[in-house]
DNA sequence: TGCCCGATGTTGACAGCAGTAACATACCTG
DNA sequence: CAGGTATGTTACTGCTGTCAACATCGGGCA
């Protein structure tokens, strides 16, 4: 008994025909190797993240979608958490291709342009969150190790490299406090410890349009919430 | 074959002695009936939430911490995300008690007094956070039908009675932010929509310590960081 | 050119999980 | 004291991650 649950396609050793005929990589005219499954496996993984969040990264559904065997994964990937690192690191670079589309928004120097310009990185972030729940989720998630791994018990690692944790995104964010400083829209003793507070901010002014009660919010309103926490947290850093 | 791999003591039915010996109810000197098994049930939860987070809420987990078998466990909740619910709300109420406990510390009335009473709130949510990160998490996690439910599909539906979401804590800050207009911290005109932002702001900071760049903070910049966040979110809403 | 080895993919299996069905017990109520 | 019901138990299903052993293919060396 015991029919073969997992891979849809033909069975039985010996059908020279269907393994993996499906999907993108036309490189191998595909059968028996994929040719690019490391990649397919992630591009599936990602659709899963955008559409169910973080949990709905299962390895063998993507395994499923791409026609392909569970454990073929193995190859590509140490772990689960390792398939789920690689769409979280997507789901990162999304975020900051949407706070650079906000930021790009505005041109000019002096520092109305700065501020506006702030406000277009806060916008860019909460849009993202609020376009993609999924990803965005997905880019902030716990397991899944990232640019710094989380082992099996818990306990943080640090990567040996990168400044470690949304780095460019925390990049971009405090090369604009800079800019803020250097027109004088924050003085210089506030600046340290700046970035802080606005990522919290936005970060949880997100969460709060996820999760929080401001998810069924009509569009209109949407906005005018959106101005107002950016509003408040610019006045809060420039205030004397 | 197929050794019972599930509860522990004796397998075999016609073995009068081992079952509910366990843990707390003294109530039914237990033998097959606990007398209270939905608490201890929660209680063991809660345990496990607060030293693994809501992924760590297992249901066959907390049976076993019980000494009981899984299914026992359906007899009085509905779900597994009924069981993680329970704990949430467990935490919420955690919460609650410990910004109360941060409110507590500031008596007195006038500005200067509900200034710090603001900041005793946050100080206590932050703080809470960070020594309860499992059940800070918990408390705030999706799937886990709480005050307002969470349908499979992922629909949002709304509870029928209470204003939802955290009721109580939110309830503690728009009751604060209201003294605050009264006494002419915060004009009148900004006070709709600034609990979003002081929610937001301590909320991402909560965050940012958990699972951002905070996390291995000493505890005296730990202390700073989370002074200057509560500082910037009461600059801001207090600005002109 | 042909062959062989390592990379890639496959079947099969195991343990742990949520959840259901059918059976067992013990408490409480009439 | 009898029986119904609340509570608990043993299977069992289907899903997951992950390992081990086997199969296949493609590229580099002869």
């Amino acid at each position: 008994m015991h029919a073969n649950t997992e891979a849809t396609p033909g069975g039985a050793a010996g059908d020279p025909s269907a393994p993996a005929a499906a999907a993108a990589g036309r490189r191998g005219k595909g059968r028996y190797h994929h040719g690019d499954l490391r990649n397919a496996l992630i591009q599936a993984a990602i659709e899963l993240a955008a559409e169910g969040g973080p949990d709905a990264v299962v390895l063998r559904a993507a395994a499923r979608k791409v026609g392909v065997s569970a454990t073929a994964a193995y190859r590509h990937f140490e772990n689960h958490s390792d398939l789920l690192g690689a769409v979280k690191e997507h789901g990162q670079q999304r975020l900051v291709a949407c706070m650079e589309a906000g930021g790009r928004e505005v041109h000019g120097e002096g520092p109305e342009a700065t501020r506006q310009r702030m406000k277009g990185l806060g916008r860019g972030y909460i849009q993202f969150a609020r376009t993609e729940p999924g990803l965005y989720r997905t880019a902030f998630c716990r397991k899944a190790l990232g640019v710094l791994g989380i082992t099996e018990e818990g306990a943080i690692v640090e990567g040996d490299e990168e400044p470690g944790w949304e780095a460019r995104s925390f990049e971009m964010l405090s090369e604009t406090l800079d800019e803020a400083v250097a027109v004088g829209l924050i003085t210089p003793e506030r600046r340290p410890g700046a970035e802080l507070s606005a990522w919290a901010m936005v970060h949880g002014a997100a969460m709060l349009f996820l999760d929080g009660p401001l998810d069924v919010l009509p569009e209109e309103e949407a906005g005018y919430v959106i101005e107002r926490v950016l509003h408040d947290v610019l006045a809060g850093l420039m205030a004397p």
